[in-house]
DNA sequence: AGACTAATTGCGAATATTTCGCAATAATGC
DNA sequence: GCATTATTGCGAAATATTCGCAATTAGTCT
């Protein structure tokens, strides 16, 4: 059966306590260098798939995780990297994608990620 | 000064033909075995930066890139991993996020991409 | 066409990220 | 405390991407 160890305990601590989603890196260096790398990666392919963190693409190279609270979105300052939650939620999104398409019978999530510039970078 | 070269047109009629958004190794293996993996990841770094073609995530481990004509979304078969384009736009999207932002002074892009089952996939 | 210049390519090595196998460790049930 | 077995550490693959540099070649000028 499924364990609650130290590590899973630290990393989503850390997780939790974070104010932006998180590089496997960023996670184990918050996590301190007794937590390996493995585990690390292990952890939050297991909390993915229960469901119990996100995974987030901004377009940069590597994913970031966050808690899987309530749904939201991001807008990422394309010059200083910071991120901002935004909770905005155009209406009837996915059934206006579904109606539109052809070949797809249902359509069951979406990820809406903004860009621009943050008010600290001038 | 910038030249056409071989490598890079095979390169943008690929991506030109493509049905869907490519992976490196995809476009390279479309382009042949004689278009060497560092011209891929040099051409499309360009193509990228001029903005004749556009980056997308899908959550995959490795990004897709396709021709940046019409701006648009995608909806993708989380069981088979087909992709459709789709057009659907909410209205006042950016600014909405803008709005509700607290740090942000303005919003320039977004992506938006849908995931569901499509027809094929009972 | 021939020569020249600089952009582009091929290649291999260096990074970086992620996955895996396996032995050692530790959490849970009794 | 003991047994069972999930979890971890570790180093070795696997995969993805970047870089330096010498060789090639497109574009320009004669």
């Amino acid at each position: 059966m499924k364990r609650t160890t130290n590590d899973r305990k630290v990393i989503q601590e850390v997780l939790s306590k974070a104010q932006q989603p998180l590089t496997v890196r960023e996670i184990r260096k918050s996590a301190g260098q007794s937590v390996h790398l493995s585990t690390v990666y292990r952890a939050i392919t297991e909390m993915s798939s229960e469901g119990s963190i996100r995974r987030v693409d901004f377009g940069g190279r590597v994913p970031r995780y966050e808690v899987a609270g309530e749904h939201h979105h991001h807008i990422v300052c394309t010059t200083c990297g910071d991120i901002e939650d935004v909770h905005t939620e155009p209406r009837g999104l996915e059934k206006a994608a579904l109606v539109e398409s052809k070949k797809f019978k249902s359509v069951h999530a979406h990820s809406l990620e903004f860009f621009g510039v943050c008010k600290k970078c001038t």
